[in-house]
DNA sequence: GAGCACTGC
């Protein structure tokens, strides 16, 4: 630090005034405060009514009931209803409800269970004339089925939807007064537990897809398990698809149990070996130009292998498939579990489309990488590459294509649908009129190592469930066909279900609303779960909640901590949020906290893969920063959306419009939840609150504040940089960054978002940051035992200067920690006025090290 | 010399 930088620095310090001259030179920021939108409570607000109106409407509603359902135009609404086999049991299923707190019901795709059930529970509470007092409540896992099954149900009573039916989910609700049934994400009724943690005036709640084990649902019926003594009243209903309800009767005290038999078409079903005679492939293993047995050198080559491929490769082939062919059997030799065969997987596409009647086919893939390499396979494919004759599309979380309606729609008659999926396929996107469906058996699956503090995304063998969900997409509007590409000998070893949610991920977000639901210590709570996590993934979790300040030793919430509480994010992120709005970055902070909360806006298309990256490195700039990337790239589309141009900007820049959207909508949200909580006065205008939104510097330094601790090191190795973070030592930058291209940094240290371990560990979304950043909005200051300089992060990151350097540092980081403190306790409290020399100073030394 | 499962407040 030169001289010159210190004196103005401490000169900032310690005058009262500010400069003017360079703050008011900024560019003002557009007011873009918005109107409070804050959903509203769904408790129906039925106690200021009188008895007697109460007594009315119950009347009104069951004479319009029983008029819609005599009427003409339901007639076929009725019949289709009446075939479903949940229709068979609604008196069954009304009697338990009526003699149990608690029932368990199963049901196969089908069955009707999420469309008849609450309906059932609705009609008969308006016929027995409590139609006035009951309050239903449908928990989904996702936002579409929220809306379809609302909009489903609304169609079968002859309504409009936001009638009776209704439904919440995060920004975007159709619901009234009126609403007797909602469907609401597992989400919103979690959020909705901290207003109102009894769940009053809810007279029956159904939680539907519990047996995926979410990390939500698991959650939620901790909870509920807990609140059943205190309301006694209240009916709950678990719903599953697969008969493991056992499990979930045992939870709750041996609820009884319900199931509804599915109904959809048959698929057959043909594994490896069967695929293999009927294609005539064969499978040529990596090791066919060794001498000696394949096998036998493969399994030494390969120890990192799964249990289900070894085991595999350790039975006999020639007597476990005498009756097949010898193409077969050495086929069979030469599979291997590790490593994907798109050879098969297109000798299989070929004989569907070959030998098979018409109608598309859904191929599961595991990620991004195999669909590209098929895609490109396919189109130099004699048969399947012709293009009047096949329709081949890719179908992808982030590709541009995810959106297309394409997807849906049934191609002309005489031409093939061919898609290509993820475990997008799965249970998210549903494309009716699929009939063969190939499934290679392993999807990519996060898991979290609690020994090296380490996200995991591998590709895993898929269980038993999963296959049985992915051979029932074929037979959605006729019988259809499943070709399994691995062995009956593997799927017989599948795990019979996905290990839950709650065990294969980080957990801080989790601890922190367990802690502002107020249900105890985080670690005795948790001991209440269906499947318990690792108490060192617990552990870990309260560590870095102590390490944010979000907790104190005592693992009490802190003033910041509950700030927090308030703000749907991970806490590290609303952190961020937080920060930007006391040191005047708030615009910035919105962007960046609402893309990260939900999803990257760039897409990744198949063909154009350099011009993405490309557009991606224009938004950042010479930043060094996948943050401000996306940051510029949401100020360019605002622009563009300002000026009409919203469409040719996202498809020149590989923006996806509706994730903008939906990125901006949030940015509302927090903006009201943050002026909730006293943090922003709106009346006061957007510009005291964006000083320095368009100072680089003093967005990063908020974006290290709200990630730390999430710090690598870069050090100079050579002609590159190496990167190391303390947990795991030596990781790399994401290819996809802006930053896996430069050899060079300017700054010597990198905040991250995430950090995934795939095929390397790789550190995603990226800011290069300098020493003040950190040492100003960092890990606390600790002075090094060595007695010069300061250490931070445990001593894995230290400092050095001189005693004057050291001194100013610390005192200013001191000022600024009082002022976060004051604002924290203080919401109302006005940094920009009373904080002005402190922030001015800070920024001051944050430019004194580069010039962006 | 590289790579990007999927939800949700």
């Amino acid at each position: 630090m030169s001289t010159d930088i210190e004196r103005r620095v401490g000169n900032l310090l310690n005058s009262s005034q500010s400069t003017g001259a360079t703050l008011s030179s900024l560019p003002s920021i557009s007011a873009d405060l918005g109107q409070k939108q804050s959903a509203a409570p769904i408790k129906y607000v039925s106690s200021r009514q009188t008895d007697s109106s109460k007594e009315k409407l119950s009347v009104a509603l069951k004479e319009r009931q029983e008029l819609v359902q005599a009427s003409d135009s339901l007639k076929e609404m009725k019949s289709f209803r009446e075939k479903l086999p949940a229709f068979k049991m609604k008196s069954e299923f009304l009697k338990a409800v009526q003699e149990n707190q608690v029932l368990v019901v199963s049901g196969e795709t089908g069955c009707g269970k999420t469309t008849q059930l609450p309906q059932f529970l609705l009609e008969e509470e308006i016929s027995c004339l409590r139609g006035a007092d009951c309050n239903i409540i449908c928990t989904q896992p996702r936002r579409v089925s929220a809306i379809s099954v609302a909009a489903r149900i609304s169609a079968e009573r002859g309504e409009s939807l936001g009638e009776a039916v209704g439904y919440q989910i995060r920004l975007e609700s159709k619901r009234s007064a009126e609403t007797r049934l909602l469907f609401c994400t597992t989400g919103v009724l979690l959020r909705q537990l901290v207003q109102d943690p009894d769940l009053t005036g809810v007279s029956h709640l159904l939680v539907d897809e519990i047996h995926e084990r979410g990390m939500n649902e698991d959650f939620l019926i901790i909870i509920l398990r807990d609140l059943l003594p205190r309301r006694p009243d209240l009916r709950l209903i678990l719903m599953s698809a697969t008969i493991n309800a056992d499990m979930f009767s045992k939870y709750f005290a041996n609820a009884p149990t319900m199931h509804i038999p599915g109904f959809t078409y048959p698929v057959a079903e043909h594994f490896l070996e069967d695929v293999l005679e009927k294609t005539r492939y064969s499978i040529k293993s990596d090791f066919d130009n060794f001498e000696g047995n394949s096998r036998r050198r493969r399994k030494q080559q390969d120890s990192k292998k799964d249990p289900l491929t070894e085991m595999f490769e350790d039975i006999d082939v020639d007597t476990n498939y005498k009756n097949y062919s010898l193409g077969v059997r050495k086929s069979l030799e030469a599979w291997s579990g590790s490593q994907i065969d798109l050879g098969l997987v297109e000798a299989t596409i070929e004989y569907i489309c070959r030998n098979e009647a018409g109608g598309a086919i859904l191929v599961f893939l595991t990620g991004w990488d195999e669909i590209s390499k098929l895609l490109d396979k396919l189109k130099g494919n004699n048969l399947v590459g012709d293009p009047s004759k096949f329709l081949i599309l890719p179908l992808h979380g982030s590709m541009p294509t995810v959106n297309q309606c394409e997807i849906f729609e049934r191609p002309p008659p005489n031409k093939r649908k061919i898609v290509l999926a993820t475990n997008i396929a799965e249970s998210s996107i549903t494309i009716d009129d699929v009939v063969y469906v190939i499934d290679w058996g392993k999807a990519k699956e996060t898991s979290y190592d609690a020994l090296n503090k380490l996200a995991c995304l591998l590709p895993s063998w898929i269980s038993k469930a999963s296959a049985h969900q992915r051979r029932g997409r074929a037979g959605r509007v006729q019988p259809g066909v499943c070709y399994r590409l691995y062995p009956k000998l593997i799927h017989d070893a599948m795990p019979q279900y996905q290990l839950a949610e709650i065990l294969r991920t980080p957990l801080q977000e989790l601890c922190l609303h367990i802690k502002s639901l107020q249900l105890g210590t985080v670690g005795s709570f948790l001991e209440k779960a269906l499947q318990p996590p690792d108490p060192l993934a617990v552990k870990n979790a309260i560590e870095l909640l102590k390490t944010i300040g979000a907790l104190d030793e005592q693992e009490e919430l802190t003033p910041l901590g509950q700030h927090l509480c308030n703000i749907p994010l991970d806490p590290n992120i609303g952190k961020m949020l937080l920060m930007g709005s006391i040191f005047q970055c708030l615009n910035p902070a919105l962007t960046i906290a609402a893309s990260l909360a939900y999803r990257n806006p760039f897409v990744l298309p198949i063909n154009r893969k350099e011009e993405a990256d490309a557009a991606k490195q224009f938004f950042a700039g010479d930043s060094c920063s996948d943050h401000i990337a996306l940051l510029k790239a949401f100020e360019g589309w605002k622009e563009a959306k300002r000026s009409g141009n919203e469409k040719q900007f996202c498809w020149d820049n590989f923006l996806s419009p509706a994730t903008l959207r939906l990125i901006d909508n949030m940015r509302m949200q927090f903006l009201n939840l943050l002026s909730d909580i006293g943090f922003v006065d709106k009346s006061r205008g957007a510009n005291v609150y964006n000083q320095y939104s368009h100072d680089l510097e003093m967005v990063c330094a908020i974006l290290c504040a709200g990630l730390y601790p999430n710090v690598v090191q870069c050090k100079r190795r050579g002609k590159r940089t190496a990167f190391y973070t303390k947990e795991v030592g030596k990781v790399d930058i994401h290819p996809a960054s802006v930053n896996a291209g430069i050899y060079l940094f300017p700054l010597p240290y990198m905040v991250y978002s995430e950090k995934v371990k795939t095929t390397s560990i790789y550190i995603k979304d990226s800011t290069n940051i300098s020493d003040y950043a950190l040492l100003l909005f960092g890990g606390n200051l600790v002075p090094s035992k060595s007695g010069e300089g300061i250490d931070m992060l445990g001593g894995y990151l230290h400092f050095s200067a001189s005693k004057s350097v050291i001194e100013l540092i610390r005192k200013l980081r001191g000022e600024l920690d009082k002022l976060l403190n004051r604002k924290i306790e203080e919401p109302g409290f006005d940094v920009s006025a009373e904080g002005k020399g402190v922030v001015a100073a800070a920024v001051e030394l944050l430019h004194s090290q580069v010039m962006r």
